[in-house]
RNA sequence: GGGCGCGUAGCUCAGUGGGAGAGCACUACGUUGACAUCGUAGGGGUCGCUGGUUCAAUCCCAGCCGCGCCCA
């Protein structure tokens, strides 16, 4: 027997546990069956579940465990990526509070520390992720740093670097000043902050008291201007091109020159140029063949190519100093406050600095034009497709990705040099150093790759490429291209481009069908959720207090394409209540034996109207399940099956059949017990992507023999013939009549419980049929101690209900409020003339009947008919009433 | 500045060229051996504004207003 009440903690853990053994998650089980696959978008080994994640693992989970009831051969890809620049920072941390430092202790050192911080902390998001639900393999469990995976890292490196899509350039980078490494375009944040706009004096040189204005944000960097631009078409200081300025304080001569990047509405419309120092200078500089100053260290501390006073500073002291140098000189024109765009690390929080260093790039251009065919031609679909044009307008503006990093934690560059700086690049240093001839002396390259270049292989590294045993092993051929990736919009930089790119390149073909794109949870409030806000909620303690099923339902029910979620815990709370109603009708399904699920009862067989009507209802669900899974339309989906089986199945079926059950028609009884569980059946399989705990629970409990486990099972795949309209139209008919003998009552203060006769006018033959089989239930639910056909005029006083031709009505002279029911009868009367109104004025209109489609026409004059005998009942009704 | 998106019930949001929907919240009433984490009934919306296309617009188009995100 069923507990009283619903306990999800102790089940979840229970089925979780069981299925992982049972080895129900494991890929491989169906040789013949057609593959679904998804690879997880892999979270730091390190990190813990946020509401994102149990968003974005809901969603996969939801296709995955539909997709195995369907009966495909399922792969869930698990794996953690190892966060280079997040763990060697948390590690960094970590020892600094113990007082130590990696550079003290050295690389090797350094990594041992990490790799044991990795094993200790590592496992956190995968037992979360089993906490919700996750079904993934994960006897294939992978990570970016494992052996085999590297070996994929290294070969991409070398088979792109021969390739010649992947080479070493000294360019401005990124450089992050507190982590000293270089970080991508996509690492950098542009936040807006209160600045001054400096108007600095550079006098002409051989030209007494003449000078030229330029403006700048960054004073300090005056020390590594090494040119004026002008607008070419700027004639104020056409005199002037061609000419010298003396650099203050630095004191040397630079150019005046013109270039297109000088904007004549700018400050003065000079611009000093700092190619070192700033990105658009920099292609100035090279389009001029200017001097590249670079006047910072790595700490972007000034060094030594500027003025000694200066040397050692760090750059905003050094802006400081250099401002009023320049003022105590005469040089400074004027400040002006004004608001500028300042890059800043998204790790670090400090502001980057554009620094020439030399760096491993990837052709990424060439590589994007593959990945872009592949969406044009619809190889691989964005849903919603509104993404695909983010995608293009960033692949098609595309820029050389810089994929070395100066950390220790990551996959090594295999790159090694000789004395002479020559380069060597082999995927093991025997190959490096055959290369290099035997004896010469090689260093490897000290950097690392950017953690996204070794995850853009996760949909094919991780199933063995480029290893042939283990390919064969992994079922590379089999599970590649996978399915559908799940994600966030906001990775579709970092993450879905590269690796449609990588994919491409290596495999030959893009690494999914699908790319499924959500967004963000947000706080109730539409607050992004962040650390610094304190508005984050852990899924954790919302899968504690309402069980994974309702916060998955919940997430699922909230997921609308295109739109981020603002995620409320009373939500929350309501799906929780409808674990709790699944609950009890299955309390009600083994308290009435309709229990035994499915069996090998045939749906067909079923001879009473309530459970032909039923049977129908469970394949217009599934229907529109199907329909709405197959769009990645999941609020729907959940929509649908919530409505099912509160509404059609709690609210009406089960109350439908109680007489049935308590009755004594035998064959009958029996017929009901077994289509009541054959639908609940459906239910929880229908509802198992979504809810896979509570479902899992019942289906045993609603049997204990079944041949299989629900996570195994099979999807309900039922043809339209279940569907009886007749069946269906007297079911909804007599739904009608209860609601509106329910709804009459209620306005009239007819107490509920009281029982009261009826008396019914004007039925057709017909209705009166329909009546007199579905009577019991009639009278049960709308609480009629009667129901009888009367062709008299009733008496007056009486409640009188109208239900297309016929009218019931209820005989209570003197207990009902004559006002109100006229009130009542009155409001009706308006609403079925205003329809009647609106449809005849449309008939009306010859334009309306000659263009409009013939049904909707027809159905116009159809409803026009109806509603003109509805006002024509109603009146006569009111009239009645006296 | 360029691009994308949003504005529908008190709240959160679906939706569609042809009768405005759901969940929650709210109000009233609770009778029936699954369920008060419940049941029954009810109130509540010029579908942001203005124009256009159309027999017909909440839906398509244009402009405007308000809000958000991405890129420069």
């Amino acid at each position: 027997m069923l507990e009283k009440t619903y306990n999800p903690a102790e089940i979840e853990k229970k089925w979780y546990e069981y299925w992982e053994n049972s080895g129900a998650f494991k890929c491989g089980q169906r040789p013949d069956a057609e593959t679904f696959t998804i690879v997880i978008p892999p979270p730091n080994v390190t990190g813990s579940l946020h509401i994102g994640h149990a968003l974005d693992n809901t969603i996969q989970d939801i296709l995955i465990r539909h997709q195995r009831l369907l009966g495909k051969d399922v792969l869930w890809q698990p794996g953690c990526d190892h966060a280079g620049i997040a763990t060697q920072m948390v590690v960094e941390r970590n020892l600094a509070s113990q007082g130590l430092d990696r550079r003290e202790m050295g690389r090797e050192a350094f990594l041992k520390h990490v790799w044991e911080w990795k094993e200790e902390s590592g496992g956190t998001i995968t037992w979360q992720l089993r906490r919700l639900g996750a079904s993934c393999d994960w006897s294939r469990e992978r990570f970016t740093m494992d052996e085999g995976f590297s070996k994929a890292v290294l070969k991409v490196f070398v088979d792109l670097y021969r390739q010649g899509l992947l080479y070493k350039d000294q360019r401005l980078v990124n450089w992050d000043p507190k982590l000293l490494t270089a970080i991508s375009d996509l690492e950098v944040e542009q936040k807006e902050v209160q600045g001054h706009f400096w108007h600095f004096r550079y006098p002409i040189e051989g030209e007494d008291g003449r000078y030229i204005v330029v403006a700048t944000t960054r004073p300090e960097t005056m020390l590594g201007d090494t040119a004026i631009a002008v607008h070419p078409d700027d004639d104020r200081y056409k005199d002037l091109v061609g000419k010298y300025v003396r650099l203050p304080l630095a004191d040397r001569l630079i150019p005046i020159i013109t270039d297109e990047h000088a904007d004549p509405e700018q400050g003065s419309g000079a611009v000093k140029i700092t190619p070192a120092h700033d990105f658009n200078d920099f292609e100035v500089g090279k389009r001029h063949e200017l001097a590249m100053v670079n006047i910072f260290d790595q700490h972007a501390h000034l060094n030594d190519n500027v003025p000694e006073k200066y040397r050692g500073m760090e750059r905003f002291a050094a802006r400081k100093v250099v401002a009023a140098d320049l003022e105590a000189l005469g040089l400074v024109e004027k400040i002006e406050a004004k608001t500028v765009m300042m890059p800043y690390g998204d790790r670090s929080d400090v502001v980057i600095e554009p620094w020439l260093t030399d760096q491993w790039y990837v052709d990424a251009a060439t590589l994007a034009k593959p990945a872009i065919d592949a969406v044009k031609t619809g190889a691989t679909k964005f849903v919603p497709a509104t993404w695909e044009k983010t995608y293009f307008n960033w692949m098609e503006n595309i820029q050389p990705w810089c994929v070395s990093r100066q950390l220790w934690w990551g996959h090594q560059i295999p790159a090694w040099y000789d004395e002479a700086g020559k380069v060597y690049v082999a995927e093991t240093e025997e190959e490096a150093q055959a290369e290099a001839g035997a004896g010469v002396k090689l260093t490897r390259d000290p950097d690392v790759l950017d953690t996204w270049f070794s995850s853009a292989l996760w949909p094919f590294g991780t199933i063995g490429w480029p290893d042939e045993a283990a390919s064969k092993e992994l079922g590379l051929d089999r599970y590649y291209p996978n399915s559908v990736l799940v994600t966030g919009f906001d990775i579709i930089f970092f993450w879905v481009a590269r690796m449609m790119m990588q994919g491409i390149h290596f495999m030959k073909e893009p690494p999914f069908h699908t790319v499924y794109c959500h967004g963000l949870v947000r706080d109730e409030q539409g607050q992004k959720m962040s650390k610094a806000r304190g508005n984050t909620v852990d899924p954790l303690n919302l899968i504690e207090k309402y069980g994974a099923d309702a916060l998955r339902f919940t997430l699922a029910a909230m997921e609308t394409q295109g739109r981020d979620i603002k995620l409320s815990e009373n939500r929350i709370e309501g799906y929780r209540n409808f674990s709790t109603k699944l609950w009890n009708a299955a309390r009600f399904c083994e308290m009435n034996d309709c229990t035994g699920g499915a069996g090998d009862f045939d749906p067909k067989s079923a001879t009473l109207t309530v459970n032909q009507w039923i049977i129908g209802e469970v394949r217009k669900t599934v229907k529109a399940l199907d329909a709405a899974l197959a769009a990645y339309r999941f609020s729907e989906a959940a929509e649908v099956i919530y409505h099912f089986a509160w509404h059609s199945f709690c609210d009406w079926y089960v109350e439908f059949i109680k007489p049935v059950l308590g009755g004594t028609d035998a064959e009958g009884k029996r017929e009901t017990q077994r289509t009541a569980a054959w639908a609940f059946d459906q239910i929880l399989i229908m509802l198992h992507p979504f809810m896979p705990f509570i479902t899992e629970e019942l289906w045993h409990a609603m049997d204990e023999k079944r041949d299989s486990d629900l996570i195994l099972g099979a999807w309900p795949g039922f043809s339209d013939d279940l569907i009886n309209a007749d069946a269906a139209e007297e079911m909804d008919w007599t739904i009608r009549f209860v609601t509106s003998v329910r709804s009459a009552r209620a306005d009239a203060n007819i107490p509920a419980g009281a029982k009261v006769p009826s008396l019914v006018q004007g039925a057709s033959d017909a209705t009166w049929k329909q009546i007199e089989r579905q009577g019991g239930l009639l009278r049960r639910l709308a609480r009629l101690e009667s129901l009888e056909k009367t062709g008299a005029a009733p008496a007056k006083g009486a409640l009188q209900i109208v239900i297309d031709e016929a009218t019931i009505i209820l005989p209570l002279e003197g207990v009902i409020d004559l006002a109100a029911e006229r009130d009542r009868l009155t409001k009706a009367i308006q609403k079925a003339e205003g329809e009647i109104k609106a449809l005849s004025g449309r008939l009306g209109n010859a334009q309306f009947t000659a263009k409009a489609p013939a049904h909707v026409v027809e159905e116009a004059r159809v409803r026009l008919e109806s509603e003109r005998e509805t006002a024509a009942k109603l009146k006569a009704a009111l009239k009645r009433l006296g």
